[in-house]
DNA sequence: ACGCAAACTTGCGTGCACGCAAGTTTGCGG
DNA sequence: CCGCAAACTTGCGTGCACGCAAGTTTGCGT
């Protein structure tokens, strides 16, 4: 019994799910302030003490529910991009993929985390959740060599991203008249956050030394 | 009563001050584990719960002990840079003496913070300070116009810092026999760290007052 | 010098995170 | 088909973070 050739996985990924979307919905069923833990718990039919297993915190879940493909999208769109792209478009067009979610959207639920600080802030930190698999893609990209190159690249897109989405939940300041949603052009907001970083990534992309091509 | 002139806001520091070292000598003396909140309160002579005004983790205060001046020392250094400097090595020099504290290495209270995974934890959040200040540095040199590319580039230094202090804690993995120390060259790196985004953060300089997109 | 409002402290109550040490399930080896 | 060990669940106990609603301090305006 050492690997992971998922029979016990599903379940676990079952209940992770269970869990996840329990805590969304009674978020928005009542307040986030009108859940409890135990309630979410309850909701899953597991013990409250099986769901400290899964999320270290209450946002953390309700997050979750919306967060949960980012990172695999992510991967998959860098996997996908045709291997003549410069880096810099590559992860630009990969993250926007990333968090343009295909028939997802779930208005409610944005609006929610964008009016709750504590769900704003798990959000947020959330995105760190896509720093490892790019990572691997850098590191591919450049070279096992460049490894050290390659996680502090991710971890600048990561934190790129990371101001863009704070911008883009961010409670209009000045005229409280409407509810405002955050409705901003995510893709370009993405966009423009990652623009300053393309000169370094292209630059370590155009220095991948000597060693052999791939392919 | 509405300004901030100074004498009940020294107070408020000496209290801060205060908790932050009992936080540390605690912890030094007895391990980690062994401290309760109630007694840092104790010792810097105020109650449990406004321990909590000052801090919101027990490790937030063990560690506030080793990181506190740096934001005021980075500021500093940035404005300290000769304006002719380009901005990658003014960052690299500003960053590299902010971690260089001039007579206050405390090798005990590092050797603690890299042993305990909470506490580890806890230091490299507090990475996050840094990045207002070298937003405001950021900024004044790129100008008002570009607020959003210093947030995004001064976010990536602070993730690049991050990086270079992560492996600097690292504990050793092969050989485990010494009791290995923090003791890498946290200079060097700090600046291999900085180096990928130098471009960035030249390209960024170069083309103040160019292009007129912040998307 | 006095008074008063803002700023800060404190006790209390609630819900929570998480280590630990049982129980229970899972699925591979024989 | 059986047994067993790893993986996962659960209850319990402890310490903790933090909202709230008093108290207490501080220092400006007059």
């Amino acid at each position: 019994m050492r690997e992971r050739p998922d029979l016990r996985e599903r379940k676990k990924q079952a209940t992770q799910e269970a869990l996840r979307e329990a805590a969304l919905r009674l978020a928005l069923e009542r307040g986030t302030a009108n859940v409890r833990v135990g309630d979410i718990a309850e909701a899953a039919g597991v013990s409250p003490r099986t769901y400290n297993n899964y999320f270290s915190s209450r946002e953390q879940a309700i997050v979750a529910a919306v967060t949960a493909h980012r990172e695999a999208r992510i991967a998959k769109a860098m996997a996908d991009q045709p291997t003549g792209t410069r880096l810099a478009d590559a992860v630009a067009e990969a993250i926007v993929r990333g968090y343009t979610d295909p028939g997802e959207d779930d208005h409610a639920a944005l609006l929610l985390i964008a009016t709750d600080p504590a769900l704003r802030h798990a959000f947020l930190d959330a995105t760190a959740g896509i720093e490892p698999p790019l990572i691997a893609a850098l590191a591919q990209r450049l070279g096992r060599a460049e490894h050290y190159v390659a996680q502090v690249l991710a971890a600048s897109v990561t934190a790129a991203v990371r101001i863009a989405l704070e911008r883009w939940l961010r409670p209009a300041d000045p005229a409280p008249a409407a509810l405002l949603v955050p409705t901003g052009s995510l893709p370009d907001l993405l966009r423009g956050a990652l623009e300053p970083l393309a000169p370094a990534l292209n630059a370590a992309e155009a220095s991948r030394g000597n060693s052999a091509r791939y392919t």
